[in-house]
RNA sequence: CGGGGUGUAGCGCAGUUGGUCAGCGCGCAUGGUUUGGGACCAUGAGGCCGCCGGUUCGAAUCCGGCCACCCCGACCA
C-alpha cells in the first residue's frame, strides 16, 4: 500500500483516494465507472439520509423509464438547447432503425411532464410530489470519478403545484429541508444555499437555487439543485388543471435533484494527507477492530474480548467490523485511516492485562483514549458523534478561512490567482450577464451563487468588476 | 472538442543511438521468522512492451495511423 499523492496535486491526490480507498475503479466505458462496495455503501447511507427527508417533507417514490421519445426533449426550447449536445441516443435496435430516436435520460422532466399532464385535471389532484430515485446519462467531454460521470446516480424530484407561491416554496423546502439539513448534518459539509444567476440556471427554469460547498483546495461544489420551473415545462407538456374558479390554468412544476457527485464533495472536503474521513453519520464502518496478538494464547485472549467488543457495539447500532486479516497492526492502521473510518479500537495483550481498550479518531490519531471495555458501547457513540462535529467544524473553519471580500476588482483577481488563497470571494454584483462572463473570462471565477442570507445593500455600493450600481450580493469562485 | 503529456507485469517505473532489453521496486503465491505505526529472509508465479500497419536480416526501440488514460481549457450535477 502507498501513500496518497501530495496534496499540492489535488486533482491527482482526489484520484489517488478514490481508487486507493476501494470507492471505484474505472470502467470499460469512457466515462464510466464502476461503483464499488464501499463507495456503494456510502451511496446508500446517503440515499437513506435524503430519501428519509424527501419522505419526511411528504414526498413519494416513483419510476419512470430510462428510455425518453427525442421529440419530449425537443419540446422545451431553452431544455432542449441545454441538454442535445450531451444526450445519447438510441437510433437502432437490433439491424431495425427505429421510428423515433429515444434519448437515455439526461434527466426526467419532459416524460415526467408528459405524464403529469394526464394526471392533473383539478386543483383537487394538486400538489404532485413524487421524486424518483435512478441513473441518468450525459456524456460529457471530461470526466472525473463521482464529480462527472457520463452515466451518474441521483435522485430528481418532480412536482407540480397550483400557484407561483407554492412552487418557490417547495424548490426552497427541499433546498433547506432536504439537501442542506442533509449535506450539513450528514455529511458534515457547511454550505451556502442561493439562487443561481441566470447564466447559471437549469437550462428551462424560471429559477434555480443551489447549495455550494468548498472543496479542500477552496473550489466551489454545487452540492444539489432545486429549480423553480415556472410554467415553462407545464405549457410544453400541457399540465393544466381547472381551478376552483372554473378557469382551466396552467400549473407550475419544480425539479430538484442530488447526485453521486456528493460523494466527491464528501471526499474533497473532509480528506487529508492520510486520505479519506467519513463523516460517521454515514461512514460504510464507523469503527473498525484492529486485533493485536503474536502467540496463539494471546490471541484467543485478544479474540474472546474482539467479539466481546464487537457484540456489545453492534447492539448499540454501531456499525463495526473486526480486522483479521494476517497483516501487521502499523499496515491495517494505515489502511483504514486511507479509506476514512472514523474511530479505530486497538484491542491488543496490554488492554485484555487491563481490562480496556484503545480509541483512536481518525481525526486525530495522537488522541489515544483508553477506554474500559465495559464503558465501550457508550463511549463510541458520542466518540463517533463529536467527530462528526469535528469535521463540520474543520470545513466550516476552512470555508471561513478562505472566504474574502475583495475590496475592488484588483484585489478580486489577486486572490482568484494565487492558489494557495483561492476561495470563496464575497461581493456586490451589477447583475449583468455581460459583467458576468468578463469576470469569468478574466479569472475563470463564476458566481456560483446569489446568497439567500447577505448583508442589506448600502447606499452606492458598486459592482465588484464594472462599477456600476450593485444589485446583487455574490459568492464567486472557481468550481467543479 | 481544442492544447499538452503518458502508454513496458496488478501498481509505480527503468530500458528507446535498432541486435542477451524482458528488467527493477512494491504487490501477489508458498515456506519460515515476525506482529502495539506501513516487517524480514528464501523460493516462485505473472508480459502479444496500448492496438494496427510499415521500414529492416532483425523493432519495446525508427516511421505512419488509431485507441486509451492524465493534465490544462471550453461544456456541465
Amino acid at each position: 500500500m502507498q501513500d496518497v499523492a501530495d496534496m499540492d496535486d489535488y486533482a491527482r491526490w482526489y484520484q489517488d483516494v478514490v481508487y486507493k480507498a476501494d470507492m471505484a475503479d474505472l470502467s470499460p466505458v469512457r466515462g464510466c465507472m464502476v461503483i464499488r462496495p464501499y463507495g456503494y455503501a456510502l451511496w446508500e447511507n446517503m440515499v437513506r439520509g435524503m430519501d428519509d427527508r424527501i419522505k419526511a417533507t411528504g414526498h413519494e417514490n416513483l419510476y419512470f423509464p430510462l428510455f425518453i421519445p427525442y421529440s419530449f426533449l425537443m419540446k422545451e426550447a431553452e431544455h432542449v438547447e441545454g441538454f442535445a449536445p450531451e444526450v445519447a441516443l438510441v437510433t437502432r435496435v437490433g439491424s431495425e432503425e427505429l421510428e423515433e430516436p429515444l434519448v437515455v435520460r439526461p434527466t426526467s422532466e419532459t416524460v415526467i411532464g408528459y405524464m403529469y399532464a394526464q394526471w392533473v385535471h383539478s386543483y383537487r389532484d394538486l400538489p404532485l410530489l413524487y421524486n424518483q430515485w435512478c441513473n441518468v446519462v450525459r456524456w460529457e467531454k471530461r470526466t472525473r470519478p463521482f464529480l462527472r460521470t457520463s452515466e451518474f446516480l441521483w435522485q430528481e424530484g418532480h412536482t407540480v403545484h397550483r400557484t407561483e407561491e407554492e412552487a418557490e416554496a417547495e424548490t426552497l423546502l427541499i433546498l433547506n429541508d432536504v439537501y442542506q439539513d442533509f449535506v450539513e448534518k450528514e455529511l458534515a459539509i457547511p454550505v451556502i444555499p442561493g439562487r443561481k444567476s441566470e447564466s447559471e440556471k437549469f437550462a428551462g427554469a424560471l429559477r434555480t437555487y443551489s447549495i455550494e460547498a468548498m472543496m479542500g483546495d477552496g473550489k466551489a461544489l454545487q452540492a444539489a439543485t432545486s429549480h423553480n420551473l415556472g410554467q415553462n415545462f407545464a405549457r410544453s407538456f400541457g399540465i393544466e388543471f381547472q381551478d376552483a374558479d372554473g378557469q382551466v390554468k396552467t400549473a407550475w412544476t419544480t425539479s430538484w435533484g442530488a447526485s453521486t457527485r456528493l460523494i466527491g464533495a464528501l471526499i474533497m472536503a473532509h480528506g487529508d494527507a492520510n486520505g479519506l474521513r467519513m463523516p460517521p453519520h454515514v461512514a460504510p464502518t464507523q469503527a473498525i477492530i484492529v486485533p493485536i496478538w503474536r502467540k496463539d494464547e494471546e490471541r484467543e485472549t485478544v479474540a474472546a474480548l474482539v467479539a466481546e467488543v464487537e457484540t456489545a457495539l453492534r447492539k448499540a447500532g454501531v456499525r463495526v467490523k473486526a480486522d483479521w486479516r494476517e497483516e501487521r497492526p502499523g499496515w491495517k492502521y494505515n489502511e483504514w485511516e486511507l479509506r476514512g473510518v472514523p474511530v479505530r479500537i486497538e484491542i491488543g495483550p496490554r488492554d485484555a492485562a487491563t481490562g480496556q481498550v484503545t480509541l483512536v479518531p481518525r481525526t486525530d490519531r495522537s488522541a489515544k483514549e483508553a477506554v474500559a471495555t465495559s464503558a465501550v458501547a457508550e463511549r463510541i457513540p458520542a466518540l463517533l458523534e463529536e467527530i462528526q462535529q469535528t469535521l463540520y467544524a474543520q470545513a466550516l473553519a476552512f470555508r471561513q478561512s478562505r472566504t474574502y471580500q475583495a475590496a475592488d476588482y484588483a484585489a478580486f483577481k489577486e486572490l482568484m490567482a494565487d492558489k494557495s488563497k483561492q476561495g470563496f470571494v464575497e461581493a456586490w454584483w451589477c447583475g449583468d450577464a455581460v459583467c458576468e462572463a468578463q469576470i469569468k473570462a478574466e479569472t475563470q471565477a463564476t458566481i456560483r451563487n446569489l446568497p439567500i442570507e447577505h448583508p442589506a445593500l448600502p447606499a452606492g455600493a458598486v459592482c465588484v468588476h464594472c462599477g456600476k450600481p450593485a444589485a446583487e450580493w455574490a459568492i464567486f469562485a472557481k468550481a467543479y
